[in-house]
DNA sequence: GACGTTCGAGAAATCGATTACCACGCTATG
DNA sequence: CATAGCGTGGTAATCGATTTCTCGAACGTC
């Protein structure tokens, strides 16, 4: 409730030295400044925020838009980011695009309008619409994927080299007829994870068919049905590679139900490690993306963005990591 | 870039009429109303949202302070907040506190500087320092936990019943030496759980000991140490209730370390309904929280108040539900 | 034809801070 | 002793929108 005027009246000074003694800014006589302290401590001020970013024209406030908040690897991701920030001294506002290109249209609007400082995404398309955000010069970094329409600093994983090896490591394994449980088109990590899944196929000189590949969503049902759809082929595939833990959650499902076991039946390998990733039976083996390493990056990147933006834009690329556990051997 | 005063020049009328039009608020002339949007259209006119709160003293942002961005149950209370606050127009600034009153503390100081709408919230304690808030009349909404500092609304669910019921179902499947792994104390949630534990034990007139009884973080790792510490007793306990699905993890794996198996050698209802608990051998018995309901009453309270601060706060309090799977029998 | 009412649109105040600019007093130096 | 230089602190402009106030035109009624 109490203005800086408020302040100023009752510490007998002017407005002006008020935001000086609070911002410390420059020297300003120690006794007036005990005066003000003590005034603002009695009217328990708390300076207006609103205010204060439209003069400097600027909010302490990141926007990391991701595309579900209920999967750990982008909650890990919002992890690594939140802690940098917030060491920094800066907030962060996070947005839940669904996967959705207008509910990620929407955020990049409200990040602009606010004036935010700057913007962490995964974008839903290649070809997000993001010149909100160009006109006002609000720095990007995208995560997970990258971004056409805007020239900007990208963390990626090498997403297609590790389907590759993922999927060699089960031909070698001796599974024959691999299987692959794609994320949607258009999404650049699904697109991604399906052409190292081929490359792997090729390399192997595996059997191939367009039947044992099945896109769907990252979701947990999706995965079950396009699991469901596999298995009851005529020639069904022996080994999966499933492109998201939330999928394979899914896939697992679609497994128990026919009394089929991960590996021995059904060789396994899934994108992303998830904490109950060795609890079930086989281990599952995975594809580990170092999802807060990823979003420490990407806050660092942006924070020095924000603070210079004449640098050119880089694009850091980091291994992932197979771990081969027991759902890919008999 | 564009501020309104350059589209009110180049469709030659006042700022006044470009906010009427752009805001829809008063009639204007359609062939002004024309211009001004052609105008604003042409210069990609975005309106600079920190001019537009600092006027209206208010943001159309809710915060969401959570204790931890990882914990499955907490990201499924933001999307149910996420979703609700969406389709009424509010963006949601998710902080991470971690557990850890300074860091909630800086968050509250932020909601109140930015001048949030509101703000919803799981106190790290009951005595959390929310007067930053209470100053602005900012409304608050608790979840999953009490605020004993201030009068607001609260959407609980009923742990300590849940916990009672959990703990004489183990009694009921003969388990006779039953445990408990108890979030930490002052955390409203784990002495709840940890409470409506005695009350089972009393009911069943069950055998009991406080050594069986061990407090922990709500982590992995901290449920594993505390699993290990237990069974590791000269007599140890035959039955473990579990304060939440991210501590599960880790008994889990503190279970299979020495060969015991769920159900049969040690009997486990964990808090939280997490996707993996079917996956695992025996399937997870658990107390399933309603985490989106709760995110998203939580929500709709919020708006309420914020539309209407005059009516009286109220507390719900939902039901949870135990889902008796494998792992509580042999 | 005079007067009251309504409606539309511009001028200017306002939100609450930050900050550019200026005035004043004190010290140091030639 | 005069003046340049510096440190303080006040006045007022500024950020970019919204909103109140006011005025003029148009319209209707008697």
């Amino acid at each position: 409730m109490a203005t800086i005027s408020d302040v100023a009246a009752r510490a007998g000074v002017s407005t002006a030295t008020v935001s000086r003694v609070l911002n410390g800014k420059s020297t300003v006589d120690p006794a007036l400044a005990e005066r003000v302290t003590r005034a603002a401590e009695e009217l328990s001020y708390t300076p207006n925020g609103l205010a204060r970013n439209l003069r400097r024209r600027e909010t302490a406030v990141l926007a990391l838009i991701i595309s579900d908040v209920e999967n750990p690897f982008f909650t890990a991701i919002a992890r690594g980011v939140e802690d940098t920030a917030q060491a920094a001294g800066y907030s962060v506002m996070l947005c839940n695009s669904d996967e959705n290109p207008a509910k990620e249209r929407r955020y990049v609007e409200v990040a602009a309008m606010e004036r935010l400082a700057g913007v962490i995404m995964s974008p839903t398309t290649p070809d997000s619409d993001v010149r909100p955000l160009l006109e006002h010069r609000t720095p990007i970094v995208t995560v997970d994927r990258r971004l056409r329409s805007a020239d900007c600093d990208a963390v990626l994983v090498d997403s297609r080299a590790a389907a590759k090896e993922a999927t060699l490591h089960l031909a070698e394994r001796g599974y024959t007829r691999i299987g692959c449980v794609a994320g949607p088109a258009g999404v650049m990590t699904a697109d991604d994870r399906l052409a190292g899944f081929r490359d792997g196929i090729r390399a192997a000189q595996a059997k191939s068919s367009a039947r044992w590949i099945r896109r769907c969503e990252f979701r947990g049902a999706a995965g079950r049905q396009a699991a469901d759809h596999l298995l009851s082929l005529p020639e069904p595939p022996d080994a999966l590679l499933v492109s998201s833990s939330t999928m394979a959650v899914g896939v697992l499902q679609a497994l128990a139900d026919r009394g089929l076991r991960a590996g021995r039946d059904v060789g396994i390998v899934a994108f992303d490690d998830a904490p109950w990733t060795t609890l079930i039976d086989p281990a599952l083996t995975v594809v580990a993306q170092p999802a807060g390493a990823i979003g420490q990056l990407a806050a660092r990147l942006l924070l020095a963005r924000i603070a210079d933006r004449t640098t050119t834009t880089s694009t850091t690329t980091m291994r992932a990591q197979l771990l081969i556990r027991d759902s890919s051997h008999r």
